[in-house]
DNA sequence: GCTCTCCATCAAAAATATTTGATATTTATG
DNA sequence: CATAAATATCAAATATTTTTGATGGAGAGC
């Protein structure tokens, strides 16, 4: 039986917030989330005019956050829209970055 | 006279918590701050220990973690110590975070 | 069925970040 | 003063992430 050092429990949580920060560690990034906060559910082409972005590049950003959890997906016929998940970033944010990347009723 | 996209005098805001996030977007950095939660105030020397990580890599991701201010050092003698910024960590982390990396009186 | 729009994915290139081992700096100690 | 301990920094090697342009699939409209 393999004794594990004590610190490797909480390896599965370091792993798990890794990758929410590194979600969270792009300028792009973050602004794709402040758009969202101010305009809500968005197709992946207005995104796109208002990013200034070529397309591949914004679905590649867009992938990284969602499969961070940070956004959420949903798909009408041809268009896909995003938006915030919420409860994610507020788990993961403090009230004062609200103003930026959470929407809340109670902020700011 | 340039024009400058609106969304410009937000860029400066995006790169501020770009490099915080990016600080915090590692799980090896994690963990420092997890065991200087923990500790409190800690050398490089026991960090090392306690990580069990090469010193110029250690010093590496401590200069990434204090550069985003999200960590305080102190020189005393030939011993330099680190400690947790917690202003700035709980300006940057919500409440449901506090018990890895924040220290609080009212929290967990 | 053909064509167009919307969007994800892929592979190669470019850019960044991390690791490693060596060296330099500072202070303390004999 | 010589040596040792603690730590930062540097340059080269690696590894990871991001960008770019091309390709493909799915639904809508003709």
């Amino acid at each position: 039986m393999k004794e594990l050092p004590i610190a490797n429990n909480m390896d599965v949580t370091f792993e798990k917030y890794e990758a929410k920060f590194k979600a969270l560690a792009d300028k792009k990034r973050l602004q794709i989330m402040y758009e969202l906060t101010k305009r809500g559910k968005t197709c992946v082409c207005d995104l796109a005019d208002i990013m200034d972005m070529a397309q591949s590049k914004l679905s590649y950003h867009l992938k990284i956050l969602l499969d961070a959890n940070l956004l959420i997906k949903e798909t009408e016929a041809t268009m896909n829209y995003y938006e915030l998940n919420t409860k994610e970033v507020n788990h993961l944010l403090s009230e004062e970055l609200c103003c930026l990347f959470r929407t809340d009723t109670n902020c700011c």
